[in-house]
DNA sequence: GCTTGTGGCGCAATCGTTTGGGTAAAATGC
DNA sequence: GCATTTTACCCAAACGATTGCGCCACAAGC
């Protein structure tokens, strides 16, 4: 807290050559004190002089050159980080759980936004490597992604994050679970004309939730079509192109849409009610990450949470491991439904059920 | 983009000395060969030579080691951001501003969230100097911030972006500007009974939006007591309790509302139907930053656009000049109002204007 | 009294670059 | 043909930290 009054006002921070300097003993002897942990600095020094050399460096308020260590050490204590985009509060979150546990381990973390496009993916990697990072955590990987099959290759330590990949260590929600949450949901609502808005096609998260909730549909006696299923991006807009689509099609509309993502959801409200349709009432939806903002709507939103800041720490601490060569398995986290206004409402009362009101 | 397949298969990355072993001259004419532009190469090699060198670098997928040359040249081409939290979109997105144009210097950033507190900032910021950054975007200024004159007293080079400071150059919204746009709008809707959510009373965003639409509501012949302005959280959680005050309290509610931030105009949106009233109709509401919800909530939010980008990237173009000593004057971008369902209809007819319907 | 240990430290190489100062040879000037 | 400049390089010293090895002094063992 208060180093920064004691770092020094000159513009040259102080080195080991300035410290050895004025204790009058050699700078290699202070980097054992200062570097090993008590137990090592043994043997490295006299208590007497460890305790000096330890006294003197917190006065002039010493830090290691991180660049000439790195050169030494060949390792730099910094993680790269590639997102797809940063402004999407779902990987943001996740990467405040990075951020977090890497400051906890003394790392430090690039991050890189992707876009989402795998020359980009590819790009940013270079980069960071560049950079010589320690390793990487890639939040954007693709369903056929050929990058990190080079990585492997090439030895760099790596870890996936949010979306999965077959044969790779990964920390992500159990989006299956996830999907089967929802499915169970709008079932037992009375639910059975339903679709589902299904994100990019290349990303786990939107396979995975879809594929829960479609197996579970099955298994519940439901019905899913094809054109059930509208692929599509995971922002707003996204949502309201996808519901365009949902809306115009022939046949009855659904009473019900499960959307893999929240801001895709709030996009598709926006055009139901356009439709005049009362969000709720006329047509359930249900959202995916419990975003802050699920809650707060107008109409709250039905969302199943993840538990996105665990899974940035987690990632963190799987690459830790990777790095000191153990092995390591993919992690999916649980997540749990939180039903609201958007689809408490019972729907579409079977005979067999005879659910009033 | 291919550099991936060339950069070696190998784990040690290829060095100035191996280049120079393999084509049989010295390092250092390599190393200027490599590094300077074009232009002073000439005179540090023969053009054939400079070829070769550059021909096997390419081949070899030479890149540079950082670490050695910034503790050569003492510069480390990485900036530090500080952020409250890249969880909020305004930031994220600004944030991506940032990195674009950093990586189009050839620089990196660190990024790094302050959680809006004090010991926080102060925290960061020194880890980031540890990492001997060449510099710091801080995106998180408080008021009456110490911390950025500890920062200039050191001769740290800085700007500060989102938020000003007077004294300090500073990439920002005209937020006074955005305030005034939004009272025009309203008292021409014919709203004479406002209340603000203002926002957090430490940051300038939410004081100069605040005071702009103040004033310039003065100026037209409102009034805006003391009670009518409420200080709170940028998040829709703050947005929402904010909300339950202006309708808690006795008298007359208000039939339009200024929310300073999006996300709390959509917590406030929530709460004003929890309690009977339809937006847009009983009352009119109006964010800042026109984020990408904004347009497609549900019912569509007016709001005041900010280049979000434009002032990411703004701020490094910033912080290179300060970093090259030149002197730097403030920027603030002009804002926008989008003016949509939420406050499109004309409230309160008067008199003097008789606006029908 | 001699070896053997060991505590306490110093020496110097090393990581990969950059850069000020050379120095031969070639080119130019007159 | 000789002095001078230019070209095209090389040398070596940094930058700041880490770390294997070595050395000296003192103590202990026998």
């Amino acid at each position: 807290m208060g180093s920064m009054d004691t770092a020094g006002k000159g513009r040259t921070p102080v080195t080991l050559k300035d410290l050895a300097a004025e204790l009058g003993i050699h700078s290699s002897t202070v980097s054992r004190v200062l570097h090993s942990t008590s137990d090592v600095a043994r043997g490295a020094a006299s208590s007497a002089t460890a305790e000096r050399v330890r006294k003197l460096a917190a006065e002039r308020g010493y830090s290691p050159d991180p660049q000439a260590t790195s050169l030494r050490t060949r390792r730099t204590r910094a993680f790269g980080v590639i997102v797809p985009r940063l402004s999407d509060i779902v990987l943001a979150t996740m990467y405040e759980g990075v951020e977090e546990a890497a400051a906890a381990s003394n790392y430090s973390t690039f991050v890189m936004n992707s876009h989402d496009s795998i020359d980009e993916q590819r790009r940013k990697a270079d980069i960071m490597l560049a950079r010589r990072v320690d390793g990487l955590i890639l939040g954007d990987v693709h369903a056929g992604s050929t990058l990190i099959h080079d990585l492997r290759a090439r030895h760099v330590p790596f870890v996936l994050m949010n979306r999965r990949h077959e044969g790779f260590p990964s920390s992500t929600c159990d989006d299956v679970a996830g999907g089967e949450l929802v499915a169970d949901h709008l079932w037992d609502a009375g639910h059975r004309r339903v679709a589902v808005i299904a994100g990019e096609p290349y990303a786990s998260t939107a396979i995975d939730r879809t594929a829960g909730f479609s197996q579970r549909w099955s298994e519940l006696g439901g019905e899913l079509r094809k054109e059930d299923v509208i692929w599509s991006r995971f922002d707003t807009e996204g949502g309201k192109d996808a519901a365009e689509k949902i809306i115009g099609r022939p046949g009855e509309p659904p009473t019900a849409v499960f959307s893999v993502n929240d801001f895709a959801a709030i996009g598709a409200m926006g055009t139901f009610r356009a439709h005049g349709l009362t969000v709720g009432q006329d047509i359930a939806i249900v959202g995916f990450n419990d975003t802050s903002l699920a809650a707060q709507l107008p109409i709250p939103l039905s969302s199943v949470r993840s538990p996105m800041l665990d899974i940035g720490r987690r990632a963190v601490e799987m690459l830790h491991k990777v790095i000191n060569g153990e092995q390591v398995d993919s992690v999916r986290m649980t997540p749990q439904l939180f039903v609201r206004e958007s689809s408490a409402a019972a729907f579409y009362v079977l005979p067999a059920r005879s659910i009033a009101g």
